[in-house]
RNA sequence: GCGCCCAUAGCUCAAUUGGAUAGAGCAACAGCCUUCUAAGCUGUAGGUUAGUGGUUCGAUUCCACUUGGGCGUACCA
């Protein structure tokens, strides 16, 4: 819809050339009586023509030339708006459209022929995923898919550190419990892990070996294993969420490639770092920011700084028209220095979007539960999967801004799991599923022959909803939030269910009974799409 | 102290990125199943968009300040 009335006001600005001049828009009006597209263009122009918003607003309607089988009535209404009502024909085409092009439809090549990494997770492995990671990871994986429908080639990468003081500390904690396995006696200090999982990882070592370990360094074998195991088990937990990462790349890679020294040697060579007290500093605020930063202490060892600046070196090098990094909001003061360092060495920061979402509050039975996996206080994903289902834990941490902080109840998650609006979608897909196979034993089909007998009102808001999946899609893509398909979807289910109480299939005279068939198939269709942008299943039966 | 983020109906959140009369779901109340899935539909009630100023045709959205929360503020990652 929205792109024929882009091209019939480039053809009218041949005439009216000041429509060349402003930005304007077509929106879809809050209020059913304001039309079907609204622009705002009149009323940009207040200030350039002097005129009164309305008269040119008239002025433009005068030179559109439009086709009334396509344009029912054009109207200017409120301060100068230019509303726009499109015909019933021309709306019920789509299901055309959406029936032929099926599960691609909504897709686009606006970016095709683009690479985008997506990199999200990035947990190290100390332990199992938490639902503290959740919302990263299913707001990760969605952006990939949203991407990937608006035309980008997407790779998912999953960043991690297996060298640094924490992994010293679980290697550590691994061997202790082994050795109280083997009946040593000790005490198992505060700040080692907790969880259960240490003493499994060491029980599976001693049922594997025995007490062959007995004098290994906590740094070898038990650190080994322990990675081994926890990133098996990681993995396992992405699985049940339909997440597959296709690159993990490990920070060690940076050392032994050189590009640890290959960045430093760069930062040298280009004057924007010095020496002090034993130290390398990054002279940060010669590029804008607050204070300059250690990339090298004095002991040698490389400051967080660097070896994130080396990793996005290499995704630079790799290619990639688009880098995406998805943060919890405790990182929100880490990433300018890495930009700012990036742009000094001369890449295009602007390719490197850093999404950051607030965090999630867990809450049970109205108190706070705080999270801390090295003192075994966490909820994991599984635990969570295992009570409500993957369905539901994707659409939960889909469905709202990433801005937000959020808080997850989980009492309410267990005993309320019924009126999670992700039933209401998956509801609607499974009733047209039952409809479908209802239709059969009446022998009926669906037609596309007379899509014009779907006049009623809630057949037209159920057409214009599908109309606007294509445009929701490229804007969730664009903004990067995953919530507006939630939302959008959530819209297009009630208008179903308001079809569906209204407007009978079976009993209804065979012509229209066909058309409406035909619609609901083709809504059927949308609301599988979008759940599957979400990773969420659309079953059936329910 | 400073930096980033947030504050919208009793609760959880939307609001087409500056548009017209701020909308949904829960919870509350009143209705609708002998006919395609009632996990549904219809209706009622619920608001000084935290507060005060400003910017303009127009502000929940942008700016400033105030209040209240989250996260940071390392030669930790």
């Amino acid at each position: 819809m929205k792109e024929y009335l882009q091209l019939i006001f480039e053809e009218a600005s041949e005439k009216l050339s000041y429509l060349k001049s402003i930005n304007f828009t077509f929106d879809i009006p809050k209020i059913e009586s304001h039309g079907d597209l609204s622009s705002n263009a009149a009323m940009l122009l207040v200030k350039q023509l002097k005129k009164k918003p309305r008269d040119i607003a008239a002025e433009i309607i005068a030179e559109l030339n439009y086709d009334p089988k396509i344009i029912l009535k054009i109207e200017i209404a409120g301060p100068g708006f230019i509303n726009f009502f499109f015909s019933p024909d021309f709306v019920s085409v789509i299901i055309k459209n959406i029936l032929y092009e099926n599960e691609s439809y909504g897709k686009s090549k606006k970016y095709s022929g683009r690479r985008a990494n997506v990199e999200f997770v990035s947990a190290n492995p100390t332990g199992p995923l938490t639902v503290g990671h959740g919302r990263n990871a299913v707001f990760g994986d969605t952006v990939a898919n949203l991407l990937e429908w608006v035309g980008y080639s997407v790779d998912r990468e999953y960043y991690f550190n297996n060298a640094g003081r924490q992994m010293r500390v679980l290697g550590d904690s691994v061997k202790l419990r082994y050795l109280e396995l083997l009946g040593e006696k000790n005490n198992f200090p505060e700040d080692y892990y907790q969880g259960e999982y240490i003493k499994d990882i060491a029980k599976n070592i001693f049922d594997e070996s025995g007490n062959k370990y007995l004098s290994e360094p906590p740094e070898g074998i038990f650190k080994e294993k322990a990675e081994t195991q926890i990133f098996a088990d990681i993995k396992k937990t992405l699985e049940r969420l339909n997440i597959y990462h296709k690159i993990f790349f490990n920070e060690n890679s940076l050392y032994e490639e050189g590009k640890i020294k290959d960045a430093i040697e760069a930062f040298k060579t280009r004057n924007l770092s010095y020496e002090k007290e034993g130290a390398l500093w990054l002279k940060l605020t010669e590029l804008g920011n607050e204070q300059d930063k250690v990339i090298v202490k004095s002991t040698g060892e490389p400051t967080y700084r660097l070896p994130d600046i080396a990793y996005h070196i290499t995704k630079f090098q790799r290619g990639y028209d688009l880098m995406i990094d998805i943060f919890g909001s405790d990182h929100n003061a880490t990433y300018p220095d890495v930009l700012a360092g990036l742009k000094a060495l001369g890449y295009d920061d602007e390719k490197i979007r850093v999404l950051i979402h607030q965090f999630v509050t867990i809450m049970d039975n109205g108190e706070v539960v705080k999270m801390s996996t090295r003192k075994a206080n966490y909820i994991t994903i599984d635990q969570l999967i295992d009570e409500v289902g993957s369905d539901v834990v994707r659409y939960f941490f889909n469905m709202r801004n990433i801005t937000t902080h959020m808080n997850f109840d989980l009492a309410l998650a267990k005993k309320q799991s019924d009126e999670n609006p992700v039933f209401y979608l998956q509801y609607a897909h499974a009733r047209i599923a039952s409809i479908l196979k209802m239709i059969e034993k009446e022998n009926l089909n669906y037609s596309l022959e007379d899509l014009n007998l779907l006049t009623s009102n809630e057949e037209q808001q159920l057409l214009k909803k599908l109309h606007q999946f294509k445009n929701e899609v490229l804007l969730s893509a664009e903004y990067y939030e995953s919530h507006r398909v939630c939302t959008y979807l959530e819209e297009l289910a009630a208008a179903f269910h308001k079809f569906y109480t209204f407007c009978r299939i079976i009993g209804t005279e065979k012509k229209l009974a066909e058309a409406r068939i035909a619609l609901s198939l083709a809504t059927k269709i949308i609301i599988k799409n979008g759940l599957s942008i979400l990773g969420v299943s659309a079953p059936e039966r329910m």
